[in-house]
Formats: C-alpha cells, structure tokens, sequence
DNA sequence: TTATACTAGTGAACACTGTTCATATGGTCA
DNA sequence: TGACCATATGAACAGTGTTCACTAGTATAA
C-alpha cells in the first residue's frame, strides 16, 4: 500500500530531473539565455509543468544554490592536514576549487545580483552562517595556539581570508583576468599574501572606519 | 553650413539621453528588469527609435561600461601621495570607493556576466590595459626603491592587490555580506594584509601552478 | 520655388519570454 | 463500475528584444 510513496518518489525524480537540466542548462548558456521551454523540453514535458514543481525559475535558481552550500559544506568536513596553517589554507583553497568545478553553483552563491530574493534570504540560508562558524572554529583554536599575533580575531582572519580567495575566483569566473594570466598561482598568491600579512601582523589601525573617500 | 554639426549634435544629445536613462534605470531596476520599452518611455521616444543609436540593448550596456572606466581613469590620475606606498594603497583603495559610488558601473565592469560580448571583448577595452599600466608602472618604482622584496615583479604585485580589493567590493556589492559587517573595514584590513604579506614576501612556491585538487 | 534625396522616428509585427488556467488524461480506491 | 484526484497539457496573457515598411519633416540641388 506504498501508492502514497511511490508517488511522493515519482515527484521527486522529476524535480530531481527539472534541476538537473536546469543546472545542465545554467552552466552551458547561463541564467539568463536558459528558458523554462528550454528546460521543459530538456526533460520532456510541458513548460506549464515545471510550475507544478517550482513556483518560478528564480525559485529554481535558489534550489540550486542550496545544492551549492550543501556540496560545498560536506567538501569541508572531509578537511583534515597536519599543519593547522596547512588546514586553514586548504579551507579556503577548497573555495576556490569549488568556484572553478561548479562554476554556475558559485555563481549563484557568491556572485549572482540577478536573482532578487536570493539578496533578500542571504542571511536566512543556515548554510551560509554553518560554513563560517566551521571555518572560524578551527581559525580560534589556531590563534590559541599562538600561530597570530596575539589580539586576533577569528572572524577577521576568516573574512579577510575569504574576500582575498573571493576576489581572484569571481575576476577568474567572469574573465576578467589576461588570458595569458595563471588564475591558480595567483590565487595561490593572493591567499598567501594574506595569510602571511595576517600572521606578521596589521595595524588595527584607526578605530573608526577611515572616510577617505576620492569624491570623484 | 554647420547643419551637418547641428545634426551630430542633436544625434549625440539623443544618444546621451539615452545611456543616462538606462544608467539611471539600471542602477534603480537592475540590467535584468529594464526593458528597451522602459528606457524609451522615459525619453519619450518609440523603442524602435532606440534601435537607429545603439544596435542592441547589451550595446548600450557595454557604452555604459566603457563610460565607467574613464570615470575610474580621471579618478587615478589624480593620484599623488607624499609617501609612495600610501600611493599604492590610495589607489586600489579608489577602485573599492569607485563600486561604492557608482556600483552599477563597477558592476558591468568588473562582474557581469549576463552580457554576453564583455566577455569575448574585455580584453580589447584598452582601458584596462590603460588603467593596469598607470598602477603597474608606480608599482615598479616602488620595487625600485627596495620597499618589496627583491625580485618581486610588479605585474603580480598589481594583480594580487586587484584581487584582494575586488574579493571586498564584490562582496559588499552582491550584499554578501552580514549586515553588521563593516564593509569599509574590511577593505581596509584586506588591502593591508596583502600588501604586508607582499613586503614581507611570500614564497615564490612551487613554479608549476600546484594543482591540489579536491575532487569534490 | 519646386523637386529630389535623405534622415529621424513611428506603428505594427515577429519570435521569443515567464506565467496562468480551464481542460483532459489516467491511475487509485470504495 | 463509478467517483475521485493528482498530473500534465494546450492555449492564452502580458511582457520582452528586435525588425521593417512606412511617413513626416528637413536639407540639398535644379
């Protein structure tokens, strides 16, 4: 008597199917040139269907970027170095591995303004503030170990370490860097200029956020 | 006889009309929500009329991002700081106010990706080859003066300060960040800790980029 | 001054988009 | 067998970027 079940599977395979011609899709000619035709006539049925499933395409969109935080997280959990640096580094090297093997997925992650809710929800994904705290955890007991100056905090080294990782996949990502430009060693750089300025130490500089602004 | 000049004249003030309806229009709507059709109505012409100036709406998308890099060009050639590092600092500190000042601009220039031709085109905008030498060429009087590391090139130098900045902007641009999260601070410390862990030297590493994947 | 040439701008249309809804289909259960 | 109900559909709506035959109006040449 598992009708009920057996529906409730079938349900779910054709989501399953509608997200994966939708990432499919995503990942080949972009958000914006996939349409939900495109997607209805990937998996074989009506474009009306879809919305049996997922009330809009942006909702489609979100799906996947809760996929995204979900295969990104448990590529984290499987972290484990010898050298505690060695674990920090491969946290946030992993990041960036992330941007280049799912590129659509980091997109929709990290980059994408295209999508309106997502700005709206951003802080509501429990999977954003659960990859920080896994981060900034291991980043504490580092610190504790005297490995920083001593003062540091951890949700700064995590977000500096993050913007810096951050900036060479997203210029990486949306080709802005010289074709001749190796985008891994400059990321590897850039995360290592910022590892070894956070060890020797930056000034705390002023309190105050400084409002130099160029005015121009 | 200047009826040929008054008529390029009335072209250009068309033509300019236009980009700032749709400059105005995409930074309160978003590339994505503006129609030809709005864009028309707001300089009150029919949306074929749009169609004689710009060839296609990315067209006019790409005038706007081309207008935005002599924005940023005239911002850094003002530069000049007694202290030649302060200079450094000054000017990739200009490039984090320049996506807070004008975000739609810094947007389509350094993170879209729903135009299709920026990306097959970026490299020929001479503008950033433009704005990398001025920066590239200061940065190398500094290594000059033995304030880097010997050895240190100054083309790495410019591209991993870049993308440090850039990690911050885009961050703070896509509200990836928490809301408590000072933005401006966080710039300020990214930007320091690149360039203390440039002066302080990373290692050159292994040559060949590493390719440490995590095959997740 | 008249006739020609040219230009800018238009309205209507085409082929597409996301989305909605009344309708039909076919399996489930009493 | 007959009532039910979830699922899927075709057709339509309102909107999109873009094209094109056409018109009104101005500039040039005869």
């Amino acid at each position: 008597m598992g009708v009920k079940e057996r529906q409730e599977r079938e349900r779910e395979a054709v989501a399953r199917a509608i997200l994966d011609a939708a990432r499919e899709l995503f990942v080949a000619e972009g958000y914006r040139n996939v349409s939900i035709r495109k997607i209805a006539e990937k998996i074989e049925y009506s474009p009306a269907a879809i919305y049996s499933y997922f009330p809009s395409k942006d909702d489609i969109f979100l799906a996947l970027a809760e996929e995204g935080f979900r295969i990104l997280l448990t590529c984290n959990e499987e972290a484990s170095a010898a050298d505690p640096i060695d674990r920090i580094r491969a946290g946030f090297w992993r990041l960036y591995e992330f941007s280049k093997e799912h590129p659509e997925y980091f997109a929709l992650m990290f980059v994408d303004r295209s999508v309106p809710s997502i700005s709206q929800d951003w802080q509501r994904f429990g999977f954003v503030r659960e990859m920080k705290h896994q981060m900034a955890a291991h980043i504490q007991t580092v610190i504790n170990d005297g490995l920083f100056p001593p003062g540091t905090e951890a949700d700064a080294v995590f977000q500096i370490l993050l913007a810096s990782i951050h900036g060479v996949a997203v210029l990486r990502l949306c080709e802005r860097l010289a074709p001749a430009q190796n985008a891994d060693a400059l990321a590897r750089d850039t995360l290592e200029a910022a590892l070894t300025g956070l060890r020797a130490g930056i000034p705390r500089a002023l309190q105050t956020a400084s409002s130099q602004s160029s005015d121009c």
